[in-house]
DNA sequence: TTGTACGCGTTATCAT
DNA sequence: ATGATAACGCGTACAA
């Protein structure tokens, strides 16, 4: 593959002049600007972005570590990171634990030898001890949809503790009593945030959180579908679900669906986040949606800011609201961006 | 951060010692590896990759440039790619052009200037003038899913053909005379394949293809839905629907649902890759699938092998059989690893 | 077993 | 406006 001197030899010219070209220099004259853009073109140069890398100790990359990619919620913030680093010149690496510890520690090492500019990352859990790689090599990061306490760094998360306590103020409203939540691992803060905002919207209503009610597993199908099998076994059995999120609740409808049970006639069912393409079919189920999308946007906002102002100042916090979508079996859609109290 | 020379101080040795000791050299005393690797771990000493390809001329990072990152079956197919290379420590680049040749451009310039090692790409467009970029500076590529005449490279692609037409012959035998074709643009292979394989089971059942059942535009579900409406107000009305994918499907779905048509009762709808989640809730799709899994499997390892051999031999095809699930409104599920027919 | 010298491709700095 | 030189961090070739 040819090089800058390659190019140069060609020309005529100094290694120099032709990256002098490449970046676009003024101080050239439109004739040797000429020849060397006829040597670049004639020998299908590209420019070694290691090198200048090397160099420049700049990448113009960074990460995001996500924990579910096959998870739409997350592909969607991907998205918003991706555009918001594309429009600032930045390329993403997309990195995806699976929820697995040893994965991140894995990959931020990795990313660390890649020398990406920051990373945006997910926790797998609360424990700060595999970011702190990061913080010793001064590799700026923000945290995304999971707060790590002690761990100093810019945050984004989607205000899902409202959101909960949204869904389970329309389901009293429907005249709901018994509400089991099907709940991720509450070591992460996003699922203990949803059992909070369960539990506030429970007791503003004079109701107390049973404990039985009360399920906790992984923000998967698979966890939803067990739970929900469960929660199905209670004496009196709960009239409505909460799932923390939309695997949950897809896991839920597969276990309802075997149980015989329709949603909403025989179990009421709500969740955070969407779930996915089932809105083509049957639009029934009501949802607090995070932003996404804007969530991956801010972070990565903040990130590069930080990136490109080097400036080491107070850490910075964006909460994001959540958007309340009430469906109903008719068909008809209500779309509602205030509390539907 | 610190570099090898940083540690190579501190350890008292010097920097090539220490390369030696990252990259598990035998000939370096059990003593200065453990002096060395008190360094590194004083310093928190990450490797420089960027400065380590420079040298090697080898970045062990392959691209996979897929045509829609939204659609399951292709994030299925990045999973084996990744899955692959990983086993064989390569990392993977995931691109997404959305069909469109000016993104495709973009990144496999992007791309070379990164120096990956190899592309496995979906082309958008079957015109070959972008891909010769990577023949002029002998990047090894593979096609996948794709073909594109007269572009020497290794193939992997999944027989949709011989999907579309267990598909119809299902149809057929259920006793539909009318079916239409929701298809993708034509100028893409795997559109076309899917088309013939239409035509040869109506064909060999003594049916005639009408050009007004034939729809074509993109692989979209806005695509889907619009033509679908244009479908249902055929006179006859068809009574079956091929969707040409997944996310045409979903469009089917979504029209079919605006005109108050069930499916199957109404309308027969059938379709080439499973539709995400939703056997969840209705099992009642009959679809043949594309083995996206085995695909990027089998696209990583051909450009590995190719890698690591460096033997520029005969390109080579890998063509793999689709699988047909046909499952029913009763919840039966059956699933047909042979021909139907 | 350990070290020296040099080169990978690019750009910053300082000249001309 | 253009060029010479050195440096980024690492590994190969060869020497000690």
């Amino acid at each position: 593959m040819p090089n800058i001197r390659d190019v140069a030899q060609l020309a005529g010219v100094a290694p120099i002049t032709v990256s002098r070209v490449i970046n676009g220099a003024e101080s050239v004259t439109d004739d040797t600007r000429r020849r060397v853009q006829y040597a670049i073109d004639q020998l299908h140069y590209v420019p070694n972005t290691l090198a200048r890398s090397l160099r420049s100790h700049q990448t113009n990359t960074i990460a995001l570590i996500v924990s579910d990619i096959t998870n739409p919620f997350w592909t969607t913030v991907a998205r918003g990171v991706e555009d918001t680093a594309a429009e600032n010149d930045f390329r993403t690496i997309l990195c995806n634990t699976d929820e697995d510890p040893a994965k991140e520690t894995i990959y931020l090492n990795l990313l660390v030898e890649r020398r990406v500019d920051g990373v945006i990352i997910a926790p797998a859990t609360r424990d700060k001890k595999r970011l702190a790689l990061l913080k010793q090599l001064h590799v700026p990061c923000v945290l995304i949809d999971r707060r790590v306490e002690g761990f100093k760094a810019d945050l984004v998360y989607g205000d899902s503790r409202t959101g909960a306590r949204w869904l389970i103020d329309h389901l009293i409203e429907l005249g709901h009593q018994r509400i089991a939540l099907i709940n991720g691992p509450t070591t992460i803060s996003s699922a203990q945030d949803r059992a909070d905002g369960y539990r506030e919207s429970l007791e503003a209503h004079g109701l107390v959180m049973e404990a039985n009610l009360v399920f906790q597993g992984a923000f998967k199908q698979e966890s939803g579908y067990q739970l929900v099998k469960q929660a199905l076994a209670c004496a009196p059995r709960p009239t409505a679900l909460l799932a923390a999120n939309n695997f949950i609740a897809l896991g839920a409808l597969q276990a309802l669906s075997e149980a015989g049970q329709r949603v909403p006639e025989d179990m009421a069912l709500v969740c955070i986040d969407d779930v996915p393409y089932l809105s083509v079919i049957d639009p029934f189920l009501t949802v607090a949606v995070q932003p996404a999308y804007e969530m991956g946007e801010s972070a990565a906002q903040l990130l590069i800011e930080r990136l490109t102002t080097h400036c080491d100042d107070e850490t910075r916090e964006v909460v994001l609201a959540p958007q309340l979508i009430i469906r109903r079996s008719c068909g008809q859609c209500q779309h509602n961006a205030g509390q539907s109290a």
